[in-house]
DNA sequence: CCATGATAGTCAATTAAGTGACTAATCGCT
DNA sequence: AGCGATTAGTCACTTAATTGACTATCATGG
């Protein structure tokens, strides 16, 4: 029951509109919650029924018309509540790491290959995540951006999803090296 | 769909009993994917009926009676096609980042809270974690059994897991050690 | 001027995941 | 002799997540 958290989280600095947010969970959010964008429609209309956001219509004329939603008060203390009270671990569900696993049973040259497709993917998020933390904290250092800048949750989630991708792409790369280290040692035989 | 998988690749050590394997998915497995004792117990069933793993009823005296599945050549195979096809990124899913996220308009004691917990949770895991890899290198060296090991596969899970709840482990002190800081700093104004 | 892609969604249906309660045996402990 | 913990599950139910198809409008490139 936390999809309805991870979208207040995500409305607290800007009103989105579906769409946008759904944007937002494909980049930037996706690092602290994952969620297609019809679970973000389904979630915001069942938001909105509660009280914990309410949508205002904007008239477009160059784009369709879109629903922009902020949190209300009932929705900052839903969040509150939250905060107070939730504490399941996060827990862990990566086809690579099953493939991984099996890989003494299964084609090397297919494990590597996913591996190297992973290293690549978590280094175009280590792109993303370092530039939004360069935007983020403007001309600051990120000593003084943590020490005195007033909007921090963001900031210290990216550098989590940051650090994250950096241990992503060094065990995809040392453990593609292996493999294939393997692989040269079993064909001289 | 790749449940089914994640019990494959954790069948192929050892004959495992539903209610053991859900002991493994609480522990080291989780590390890999997680799953409830409910999803294991369905999906084996249906992994019997697909043929892709067996099942072979022990009779015990001391304890009740219990099934142990082994992953048949079917079963290898579905594998194979999976470590072949498969591809999604990992998603994550944190109730931890999710309040990080909202810190700056939530109660800053109980932010700080749920990190320490975490870190103490991450703590747990890191030992957990290197007590599994001493047991599966042996006497060897990490860098000699990586090589010449037979079965690399969990041990290199189990280093990815290990790196991960190090990475938890750190940020959760670092924001923590921030936003104690920040406390510290708005309470002398 | 037509196709493609982005914006901004909705509806229906299925699958996966999680919750709660319940059975039954044996072991250790008091 | 009885209580709780551990082993080894099953059944019923609800909620969350995913898949696929569909409707519009407008902008841009060829």
């Amino acid at each position: 029951m936390a999809l309805r958290h991870a979208v207040l989280a995500a409305l607290l600095d800007e009103e989105l509109s579906g769409y946008q947010l759904a944007k937002a969970f494909d980049l930037g959010v996706a690092n602290f919650w994952h969620a297609l964008p019809q679970q973000l429609y389904t979630e915001l209309a069942k938001l909105e029924k509660d009280g914990l956001v309410t949508g205002r219509e904007v008239v477009q004329d160059t784009r369709p018309n879109k629903r922009l939603f902020k949190v209300t008060e009932a929705g900052l203390a839903e969040l509150e509540r939250f905060a107070a009270t939730a504490n399941k671990p996060s827990f862990i569900r990566d086809d690579l790491l099953v493939t991984v696993q099996a890989a003494d049973h299964v084609d090397t040259d297919e494990v590597i290959a996913q591996l190297t497709e992973r290293a690549a993917f978590a280094d175009a998020k280590i792109e993303l995540f370092g530039g939004l933390l360069r935007q983020m904290r403007g001309d600051r250092s990120e000593e003084e951006f943590l020490r005195h800048g007033e909007r921090i949750g963001p900031y210290l989630t990216c550098l989590r999803g940051l650090a994250f991708e950096e241990g992503n792409r060094d065990w995809c790369h040392r453990s593609a090296a292996i493999l294939r280290e393997r692989r040269t040692a079993h064909a001289q035989r």
